[in-house]
DNA sequence: AACGACATGTCGCATGCCGACATATCATCA
DNA sequence: TGATGATATGTCGGCATGCGACATGTCGTT
């Protein structure tokens, strides 16, 4: 019996703080550049070209999903992240754990 | 005055997991994939599309360098990893530290 | 009215991953 | 001897993705 997170193909970046950031709260497209460049501590300032290609993505692959916010006086396309993304989220951050493990371990650097 | 450690667009999971195995020791292409097949426990069997593509791009890039090893009864190409590859490695792991504690900061899983 | 921030989207180029293929050597064993 | 499989290095083409540039429009402030 075969548990849901198989496919361990890494995120990219992109998406990888696409969840993070969905994983707080739901949001749209123009705030999750902005939440993303605080989050990253101003390092990744994602281009449109790449967020709405991500997010078109990560609906097809059922891991956010649209829905109606309450506030509709711009035309906001608000997006939620579900079970199947948070999964995914986690699965990727232990890959990165196990990645960032290993890898101090071979530098001798600790922190391990 | 500029550090050396500026580009920070992440590394491939194949960069980062060559790097990683030369950071313990030099090796050739071949046994650097058994040697990263064990190091991700299992998980990354890097093809030699990929494994020689990133090689020759991280010769150019000046992270790693050819080397004459002593046990030449066969062509093994030997490669070596050098400071700047070692810096370039750092600073990609503080880099997925940083993802890595956000990410479980915001899913409130802590362990960060 | 003009400007900048907000907001969503498309297009095309460049890059990188990876499976498939090509080639050759070496050890083992029937 | 000849076949097989592991070792070893490499190329090629297709595909996915990131991202800068462009397009379009709204809203608030001056």
């Amino acid at each position: 019996m075969r548990h849901v997170v198989d496919e361990q193909q890494p995120l990219s970046e992109a998406v990888f703080l696409i969840l993070t950031s969905l994983a707080e709260r739901p949001n749209h497209g123009y705030a999750l550049i902005k939440d993303i460049e605080e989050l990253s501590g101003g390092r990744v300032r994602l281009s449109t070209g790449t967020l709405f290609g991500a997010l078109r993505r990560m609906l097809e692959a059922e891991w956010i999903e649209r829905y109606e916010a309450e506030d509709t006086s711009r035309d906001k396309q608000t997006y939620r992240i579900n079970p199947a993304g948070r999964e995914r989220l986690i699965g990727d951050l232990n890959r990165m754990r196990a990645l960032t493990r290993s890898a101090a371990s071979r530098l001798k650097m600790g922190g391990r």
